[in-house]
DNA sequence: AACAACCTCAACCGCATCAGA
DNA sequence: GTCTGATGCGGTTGAGGTTGT
């Protein structure tokens, strides 16, 4: 289906012309909890011809056509949170595998609850995605070794120091760059381009552990 | 079988930031 | 410089599923 170029004012124009046409009033509240079928498929319709931007223009599009059928309305952030964690192409279903848990386990010791930076690592998986891992599963998997591992605490403490330490003087760089620390958004040494594995297949992670390893100061405190 | 407790994850909420008027 | 709307992010919630008693 072919749909025209949608403009601000033609939304408006179209909203006119079907209250006027049906005699209906736009509900002001939008619709929520869990999507359907039927308001996915208008989604990823609007989407494929609007593209993923303006999401109020587009919720106001897709909600138009689902006010003519049933009297459905989202607003614009839920079809932006809908499309980004769960129609968006090449979206990774399933369970996180070991490496992927791994990579996790090391960029949150590095970026804390970053999770859209750390999602940004991990091809195919949102923030959400992780952010939920990470609170149902990894948290707690933390809080034990941290239970079991209190014995040899003072050992781990001296490693951690050593591996901050590390990552300081790796992330200076040179001293023209001074780096500010890692809390510090104005950050030189960019992490995000270091980390920028978006491009690769989700089957490249392997290929991310070497190259991990490649530096042993960075994967060491990874 | 019935119920409670727990777990998972999709979705919502509020706030921060950014861009354009 | 200020205002306003759009977007992005992280924290939180709650419905539905699973497990234990």
């Amino acid at each position: 289906m072919v749909m025209a170029p949608m403009t601000d004012k033609s939304i408006k124009r179209e909203v006119n012309q079907m209250k006027a046409k049906n005699n209906v009033s736009i509900k002001k509240e939008a619709n929520k909890g869990a999507w359907t079928a039927e308001e996915d498929r208008r989604l990823a319709e609007v989407i494929a011809s609007h593209g993923p931007k303006r999401w109020k223009t587009i919720a106001a599009k897709a909600g138009l056509c689902l006010l003519y059928i049933e009297g459905l309305n989202r607003c614009g952030k839920s079809c932006r949170l809908r499309w980004l964690n769960y129609l968006r192409p090449n979206i990774k279903r399933g369970n996180i595998s070991d490496q992927e848990e791994d990579l996790i386990l090391r960029l949150h010791k590095l970026l804390g609850n970053r999770w859209s930076l750390i999602a940004g690592r991990l091809p195919g998986r949102t923030d959400n995605e992780i952010k939920n891992y990470w609170n149902s599963h990894l948290s707690k998997k933390i809080k034990q070794e941290k239970q079991m591992g209190a014995a040899t605490r003072e050992d781990c403490n001296a490693r951690e120091n050593r591996a901050e330490e590390k990552v300081n003087v790796a992330m200076r760089g040179d001293e023209e760059n001074s780096y500010k620390g890692l809390e510090d958004s104005e950050i030189n040494f960019d992490v995000d381009e270091f980390f920028d594995f978006s491009n690769e297949s989700p089957l490249n992670l392997e290929w991310i552990s070497k190259f991990l390893e490649l530096d042993k100061g960075f994967s060491d405190v990874l």
